[in-house]
DNA sequence: TCAACAGTTTAGAATAATTATAATATATAA
DNA sequence: TTATATATTATAATTATTCTAAACTGTTGA
């Protein structure tokens, strides 16, 4: 779901009707340049913010997930109290800033290549991941 | 904290009160071969076993957040509506498979070390790990 | 055009993991 | 042994998420 779209014509291509509700949450999420990782509560609070009317919660979650199981959002697992969700949906690695909370998509060409020598019989790979974790650097005040 | 120790000792040279609860609790997790990885529901589960009374859900939450504290656990984030815990509290990379949901530690050499190439300023790097999602390869029945 | 129907939204209830509370019990220092 | 700080416990509270069931809306085809 690319930037700028008809999302009416999009939502019913992939067999989701186009209410006013789905079509304004992907305007929030798709409409931008960048990358989107939110929370629920975070995608909640800019449709407050961006709409004068309010979407319900139910809603939130029921579409959010709609478009996960489409293939349009992705989940991240960054910590296990509340579930992240990514607009990129392509296998790709992350920074986790533990100061901001925010996550930071890598570049295919900022972290080389994971070489996997393991092999497990009868399994098949998924998904190779990396999650780098940073903080700020109080440390070298010199 | 190893394999077949004085866990009163041990405890108390942490600075935590040798509790017959929390002994218990430390041959479950520590008197092991390997690493142990568990949520909270898998250790209360395990705790009844073994003993024949049972530790209070309020106390192995206590417990496995203080030892975690004093650097004995590390949690690890899989997915987003439980906690993992691991007795390996070093930075290391897992396998998980999506079928079984068990998680494999790998050892140094079976992944080659990652290579960051990105840089944030103000900020340091404080883990890089790696997650693997294996799943039965249905596929090649061949 | 418009009724019919399936799919959607919604408020609120239910669930599940986790954390807080406060009374009771225990470990340890004096 | 006794006093004090800490820990355990049952239970309540909280939080994220899912479920429910009634009201509503988008779509289809007479
Ligand atoms: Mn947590
Ligand atoms: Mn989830
Ligand atoms: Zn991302
Ligand atoms: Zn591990």
């Amino acid at each position: 779901m690319l930037k700028n779209m008809n999302f009416i014509e999009k939502l019913r291509e992939t067999g989701l009707r186009p209410t006013k509700q789905r079509v304004k949450i992907c305007e929030i999420l798709f409409n931008r340049e960048k990358t989107f990782h939110f929370t629920i509560n975070d995608l909640a609070k800019k449709i407050f913010e961006e709409l004068n009317e309010k979407i319900s919660l139910a809603t939130v979650y029921n579409t959010v997930h709609a478009l996960q199981k489409k293939g349009y959002l992705k989940e991240i697992s960054i910590n296990s109290n509340k579930s992240y969700f990514d607009t990129n949906t392509s296998v790709h690695h992350h920074f986790y800033d533990e100061d901001t909370h925010q996550l930071i998509d890598c570049d295919e060409n900022e972290i080389e290549t994971v070489n996997i020598k393991k092999n497990i019989t009868g399994k098949k790979i998924n998904s190779v991941e990396v999650l780098v974790r940073v903080a700020s650097d109080n440390q070298n005040q010199n």
